[in-house]
DNA sequence: ATGGCCATGCGACATTTTGTCGCAGTTGTG
DNA sequence: CACAACTGCGACAAAATGTCGCATGGCCAT
């Protein structure tokens, strides 16, 4: 197990000198800018980055050298990032995957988890949060239960995304199943879900 | 594996007959009222259900006779349901747990569905969702008929009304916790207790 | 390949529902 | 009494939703 800790006072970069020490860390989101900004961040905490925006890239990186961790967007254009997740993880148990999204909902981070991910985080998050992330290996019982409830907005985009994904992300049936017009529901599900 | 499947329509109570076949399910939650009505749907479903509101009595029951299922509550009084989920599994790793929460979160969810929670559902939910948690063991696969999910709009009702009654019927308290104007609480209020 | 069926993305426009202000009436408290 | 907080409600602009319609794309059986 290659060493993660560091310092929030990064190393120069010249201080990066043995390169085959370094973990290999595979990033997967369809925002090339963001993908830059974050291998750039990863890179300086030690990682040997690789970079793709889509699932077909991904495995194909993925099969040829198995990467010891990985950053996985959910939403990746039209795919869901799930499917990779549970991929990574046939090719390598031992991956640790850290999931992240700009449209977190309990119901995708529940399926997320199950299918193997190490930790879900949503955007927008920095560098350290996801190195701390990978660390986590267990669950750790200590985290605290937020207090307040959750907004009737909030409320309503996690039951639409549980709802949603208990019918395959097929947005018609759901529409149909909540008793909403479809265009309002894809409406809905292109806005992002607003914190609490 | 005990049969969970149902019918929409529920069999008399007299159509319970062999007791022996029943799954046991343990039910935790500090709500005492929330737990009657929800030990009798599940009766109705075919459970031999126990009820306990705290930590200690819960452990205490699943020490004598670890359950089959479980229904935790996040928020137990000052406790949190999370340490539960882990020492059930640990009494007996194929006990299914379905984790419940009126104050749900992303954190929280990762970490229930960590500690080997089955489902994690946000409150209000009803006990054909409850059943269906149980059965989806993983990523997804089926789902064979979602039976009568409320509308949002039955689901937003449901919620405010328990916000509201956990607040005295305050309605500028609630509209504030629920980051929604004082007017619109108001009118939502004022429609009737929706359809569905 | 061709047509039927369904899901999807999205533009456009009429309706509804919210967000906001403001004001008056009530109630509880120092 | 003065003050603070809650409540009900009118009015109007802003935002969200209901509806139609159309084009694209995947599947499948003919």
């Amino acid at each position: 197990m290659p060493e993660l800790r560091y310092n929030n006072t990064l190393p120069a970069y010249d201080m990066i000198e043995d390169i085959s020490e370094q973990p290999t860390l595979l990033i997967i989101d369809d925002d090339k800018i963001f993908c830059g900004v974050l291998a750039k961040a990863m890179t300086k905490r030690g990682f040997s980055v690789e970079i793709t925006h889509n699932i077909e890239d991904a495995l194909a990186k993925a099969e040829a050298a198995t990467p010891e961790y990985a950053i996985v967007d959910l939403k990746l254009d039209s795919e869901s990032g799930l499917v990779l997740v549970e991929k990574l993880k046939a090719l390598d148990p031992g991956t640790r995957i850290v999931m992240l999204t700009g449209y977190a909902s309990v119901a995708t981070a529940v399926e997320a988890i199950k299918l193997g991910a190490t930790h879900y985080l949503a955007k927008p998050v920095d560098a350290d949060e996801i190195m701390a992330a990978f660390d986590r290996i267990s669950g750790e019982a200590d985290t605290p239960i937020s207090a307040s409830p959750l907004s009737v907005g909030r409320l309503e985009w996690e039951y639409i995304q549980r709802i949603l994904t208990e019918n395959d992300n097929n947005i018609s049936v759901t529409a149909r199943i909540l008793n909403m017009h479809r265009r309002t529901l894809q409406r809905k599900l292109a806005k992002k879900p607003h914190r609490n």
